[in-house]
Parts: C-alpha cells; structure tokens; sequence
DNA sequence: TAGGTGACTTGACTGTTATCAAGATACTAG
DNA sequence: CTAGTATCTTGATAACAGTCAAGTCACCTA
C-alpha cells in the first residue's frame, strides 16, 4: 500500500501527521472477494475507505431491486456522513472485484476523540472552515453567467492547489454538470476565455493567466 | 431579553437544552452605544450576537474607505467562521444603534469543549450533517432552470420544516439572489408553478401540493 | 382614510443558453 | 496500426432568462 488509508479521507485532509497516525492504528484492513457484502443496514458505522479494487454503494426497494448509487474505485471512500450522526438506512456496499477495503468504526473513532479532546476540536474547526468555503461556492454558482461561474471555479481551483497551471479533475461532462450546465456551452466559454487571453487550454491540461 | 442568546446562533442549535445553559453561561451580555466598535482586527476572537438593536460588519480598503459587507439586526450574529480557525484581519463590527450584545470568547468555549469532550464530538456531528445538506443544496442551484431550482428550494424547505404550507423567510429580492435569478424571473416563475397546479400562493404564504 | 414608500408583477425586448445534429479529436482494444 | 467508441467541438435554432420600464399591490404612517 502507498499511502496511509487516513490520507484518502477529506475529513482528516488537513490534520497534522502524528494525528492522522493515531487515526490510522484504529483503521482495520480487510480484504474483500467479488461480491462479498462490507457494508448492510446492520452494520451501519463504518467509514469504508476503498485502498484498492472497486466496488459499488446501493439501496434496494421494496421489490428487493437494487439500485446502484454510486461506484467506488481506489481511493474513493464512503461513509462520512453516517459516521457521525447522519441514520443509514438501506444502505449496502459491495465489492465488485478483489478489493482491499480499510474500515474504520465510528466507536473507535468516538473512543479517540473522548481520550483526545484535541481531535475532535481540531475536526470541528476543519470543518467550519469547510462550511464557509462552501458557502462561498454556492454563491459562485448562482452567478448568472456561466463564463463567470467557469472562471471563478478554476481560480477557486487554482487557489486551493496553490498552482495556475493544472489538470482539470473532471470530465468536461461532469464539470458542466458540476457548474449548472451543459458539454456544449462549457466548451464554448473555454474558447471564449481562451480568446479573451485568460487562459491557456490543451484539452483538461489548464494554464491560467493572473488579472 | 426573551430568549437565550446561544438560540439564536445554528451552530448551537440542535444541541440540547442542558448543553446550551452551560455555553450560555460563558456569554457576555454587553450594551454598546451608537458607533462604537465591537470588534476589530486586534480583538478577533469573539462570536458576536445581536441581542437587541443593529450592527454592521465592514472592511477598510487601503484607502480607509469603508466597505460594509453586512448590516446585522436583531437575532443575527456573526464570527462563527473564525472563532474556530478562521483569521479575520480587517474586520470590523459597529453598532450602529444602541444595542445589546452577546459575546462569546474562542478562549472560553475551548476551554468548555475540552472539560467536555462529547461538546465538540455533538457540534461535530451537527456540522457534518450541514456539510451533506449544502451538498445536496449545491446540486439544487446547479439546475439549469430556474423553475427547478424554486420547486426543488421549496421542497426542501417543506421538508425541512414538515408542513406544506409555509411562508418564505426570504424576501423574493433575496430569495431571487440566493437561487441565482432575479426578481422579476421568479415572480414569472412562482405564477408559472402555479398556473401547473404545484402550488398556491398568496404572496409570501407558499402552500405546496405533493406530486 | 389618504398619501407615500417599498415590494412585487407584467410587458417588450435583447442577450444568453439549451438542444439537436453533425463533425472532429482523443482513447482503447484487438 | 486500425477500427470502434467515447469525448469534445462546432453550427443552427429555439427556448429561456436578464434587463429596463411601467404598472399594481400591500403596508406603514399621519
């Protein structure tokens, strides 16, 4: 394994190391065949982080279909929500292929942070800063001009990277998506803030220029 | 005063009674006159509640030129981003009546949080919750229609509050910004909802009928 | 009750964006 | 290397939303 499976999770994204290695011992690794069940509504209070294989995150209705929610490759995760808090209901996560999955239990992890005050304080501000940063973005998407909301996303994306030259991590699709749009006007807003001189653009591969 | 000042703020709400007497303990109740500054860049550590009365948060440009970014009325209050984390240079808060303010200290509710771990282990489940709320609201504004976005806004609200006829808690010009549109196309829009049978109306008095 | 103010609505017009269809370009597997 | 597929681009058109202006309605105060 490459990385630390704490290291895939963006709820612990920003903590020190030695924090994130106190996470990290409570972590339990598993390995999953093709079809075995790691998640079910009675064992609800993982937080299920995929270090290698795939695997897919469905419900099933009451005609006992199932219905898939999302797909899980290396490096997703999933669970954030209902470690704390959040109810999981009807929720199932099964592997689609030999996968080697890193669990984490919200008892353990509740454990941690009574022994650590610390911990979960130092969560908690990560968190709030979080809310404000998408705070922000909500209103960047109700900016009416999809030009605008397209600039300000790669300068907001520029920012958090700290770099103005960039590989966009979404297909054009799911960016348009992302923005309230569609394929089609994405790619001409590129071809417009590329003709204005605000941007270098190869494919996914982002050069931006300063103003 | 009518109600606790620690009500009034959402990062407290959902806690229980008993916990919020212990936060509302630690607040300061102070009475400013017009004009006087309530914080500024050197005292940058206090959550800010307006009681009673009217206050604005600003900035000073390089200029010293004034730049308010938020008038605050009674009930409304500010700091929550940086009394975890967050720095706040340049910022100031003036009352601009005679009011009453709560004053909540970084200091102080850390203090709090560690004598009592499960504090800041429940506000972080509380803002974890809100994190997968204004995910789910993102997607909302992502709409491409407006229509959409005001039938998917007031279902949520409903939800949110469990009853089908309500009344907006935004202005149309404020609710207009908040999904990205104007005024005059919302009005459009809630007359057009309304002419399909989704909902009645009679200004601000919203009654939603389920699909 | 009357007059005034701010909030909301309606209309006409313009600019922007979605949609559909066709073409170009990159990627993948054989 | 080539065929096949998915992704992206471009063009033409129609639907949609923003803007400005004028009007209506509700609410507050005198």
């Amino acid at each position: 394994m490459a990385d630390l499976c704490v290291n895939l999770v963006p709820l612990f994204n920003a903590l020190p190391q030695d924090e994130k290695m106190q996470i990290e011992k409570l972590v339990q690794h598993k390995n999953y065949q093709k079809g075995e069940v790691i998640i079910d509504p009675t064992i609800n209070d993982n937080l299920v982080i995929v270090a290698d294989g795939n695997a897919k995150q469905y419900t099933l209705d009451e005609d006992g279909y199932e219905n898939v929610l999302q797909i899980l490759h290396t490096g997703d995760y999933i669970g954030e929500d209902w470690l704390f808090g959040q109810e999981n209901i009807n929720n199932y996560v099964e592997a689609t292929e030999h996968s080697e999955i890193c669990l984490l239990k919200r008892q353990d992890l509740l454990k941690l942070m009574h022994k650590q005050p610390e911990l979960s304080i130092r969560l908690l501000e990560l968190n709030i800063v979080k809310v404000s940063e998408m705070q922000k973005q909500i209103h960047l998407l109700a900016l009416p001009k999809v030009e605008d909301r397209l600039l300000k996303y790669l300068q907001t994306y520029a920012d958090e990277i700290g770099k103005n030259n960039f590989t966009l991590p979404l297909k054009m699709k799911d960016l348009a998506l992302y923005l309230g749009t569609t394929p089609e006007t994405l790619s001409r807003k590129f071809a417009l803030l590329k003709k204005q001189g605000q941007l270098k653009r190869q494919l996914r591969r982002i050069e931006l220029f300063e103003n």
